[in-house]
DNA sequence: CTGAAAGCGCTTACAG
DNA sequence: CTGAAAGCGCTTACAG
């Protein structure tokens, strides 16, 4: 079914007895070219009468501004924050008037350039570069020339938004000594060095602590997902290890050694405090409810657009608060 | 920073030394209007010596198609299956050389009615109009007479695509009639009979019970959530209940059953089965893992987009299948 | 204060 | 086989 004719400028105009151009004034709203009171009323009256919506695929051929922005990303829904960049930028771009394009490259160097290229192809007035993990990105060649906004991600040259780790690690670590933890402090997950997150997260913990004059007990090593961490805290335990308190470099880490603790006979928090990273659905869903610092994806893509909209697109990185989801699992 | 000056068709056309509309007809690969070889393979090389792109902007004002569709959905990212929605849009939309305008509008009718405008303005070809939750669906009037079809909910005279419910109500019963459970088999979650994925879910699960000659030995009624289905299970477990088998209505009641089964020293699956709904993270996540029949939304998005691009817009429903993802929460 | 005209970059009947 | 022309629906200098 073909959908129904769109009135035109042309109609507006003629039904207000007016030319286009005077038409076109008025709805545009340019007080520059002063058009009589009563040609105004007209104008209005017919556009409102008719219905009329202008087409902007004309307007954007004419002044090659399409009030649209482009976001590419690696994925858009592996986990959820991926999909609150996503949420961040789509409210960002309606309050600034845009629309977004949306497309996902699994991180393919040649799905991205295709992908840039549509874009651009389609004169989008800008465009987002987005990653799942804060990582270090090469921006794709067809997008040279346009305005673009790195969403957590890092290139040279470019604007940034990316998370503040670093004070987030600090965070974690400044709860436990607020709630009167020295020692006993052990760091739950690998802080792989090459990983942004892991790398910012312990800097903080470690600076944090030292300001007290502490430091980290020791550091029990495991991917970040459930059954490693399980397996890393119950060897740990089972060999006596009795930490005072846990930091657990992301909530996955953090279910497997709340899994390991309640096998060993151990609360939370009453004999171990548990602290953790991404405030994920499951921090608010485990028992106690789980203290995590969270990941700030939907303020990053909101962040990313409202600069982009802006223009503000000057070289640097824009680091976003991550905010404290304060629960049960520390000691009070 | 203006974006560089994009190569026009009328610069490859000079080059070629032929006329704008035989470079047009090359390039867009028409065979009706016969170009001699040799003007064919000049035109080729200068698009790819000046490395021609054409405007689609100016394209879509000439054709009125846009290559372009525009997603509207209620939230993107509550959930991670929100964001498979649209990813599953997304790729659809790429195979068929489409892009996607994304838009949120928390279910506000009024967002809803200007997000469709702001699409049709920019003559999007066609709308998908998403749901999160399965239900019914009012669909904005200003995109009345555009290609349309729903994703995850239902609207008489419109083309629909949800999961299979139905058919996943039975086969959870059927994982646990196959393990050889026969009487104890319990509900775990309040079947809801306004939520459509509740009744259906349910409906399912009776069908194939009285199949085999048996049926639901009862609900444990609760709110989907984990905090409430541990409630519910803890007090009918301290009431002396004994179930052999829980169907957890999601994975999050399944999360609480979990927890209370624990805490009451009772084994997965030596002691009760569970199975449950939605696979979402938290399935592969839990000890042991947790056996789900997985919600199809990339599947749901993929197709509704797929429908659209065929123009297979037909009235009636499209139900989708739920994979079982079989893991070791039902005894073997 | 208003109108006639050009032009954004394409595609597509229409003549030759 | 190819070219000249019209036109998609706007906006915007330019004359009056």
């Amino acid at each position: 079914m073909p959908s129904a004719r769109r009135v035109t400028l042309a109609e507006v105009a003629a039904r207000a007895g007016v030319s286009r151009a005077a038409a076109s004034f008025v709805l545009t709203g340019r007080q520059d070219m002063r058009i009589s009171e009563t040609s105004q009323q007209r104008v209005l009256a017919a556009a409102a009468a008719l219905g009329y919506r202008p087409n902007l695929t004309a307007r954007s051929l004419r002044t090659s501004v399409t009030r649209t922005f482009g976001l590419i990303s690696d994925t858009i829904a592996v986990s959820p924050f991926a999909g609150q960049i996503v949420q961040g930028a789509v409210a960002a771009a309606r309050e600034s008037g845009h629309l977004l394009f949306v497309a996902e490259t699994g991180g393919d160097p040649a799905a991205e350039e295709a992908a840039v290229r549509e874009m651009v192809d389609r004169q989008a007035d800008g465009l987002l570069y987005a990653a799942m993990f804060t990582r270090p990105a090469a921006v794709p060649s067809s997008g040279a020339g346009q305005p673009t906004v790195l969403v957590n991600c890092l290139a040279d040259g470019a604007a940034c938004v990316i998370p503040d780790e670093l004070e987030a690690g600090r965070a974690a670590a400044r709860i436990l000594l607020l709630a009167g933890h020295r020692g006993g402090i052990y760091l739950a997950g690998t802080p792989e060095p090459t990983v942004f997150a892991a790398r910012e997260r312990e800097e903080g913990i470690e600076a944090e602590l030292a300001a007290a004059g502490t430091t980290l007990a020791g550091t029990l090593h495991c991917d970040w997902w459930p059954g490693h961490s399980f397996e890393a805290v119950r060897a740990f335990l089972d060999g006596g290890g009795r930490p005072s308190a846990l930091i657990c470099l992301n909530d996955r880490i953090a279910l497997g050694a709340y899994q390991a603790l309640a096998e060993a006979g151990l609360r939370i928090p009453a004999d171990v405090s548990v602290v953790s990273f991404d405030d994920s659905d499951l921090a608010s869903w485990l028992r106690p409810g789980l203290t995590s610092i969270a990941l700030p994806h939907y303020d990053l893509g909101y962040r990313a657009t409202t600069l982009l909209a802006a223009g503000q697109l000057d070289a640097g990185v824009h680091r976003i608060a991550m905010p404290v989801r304060a629960r049960e699992s520390v000691r009070g």
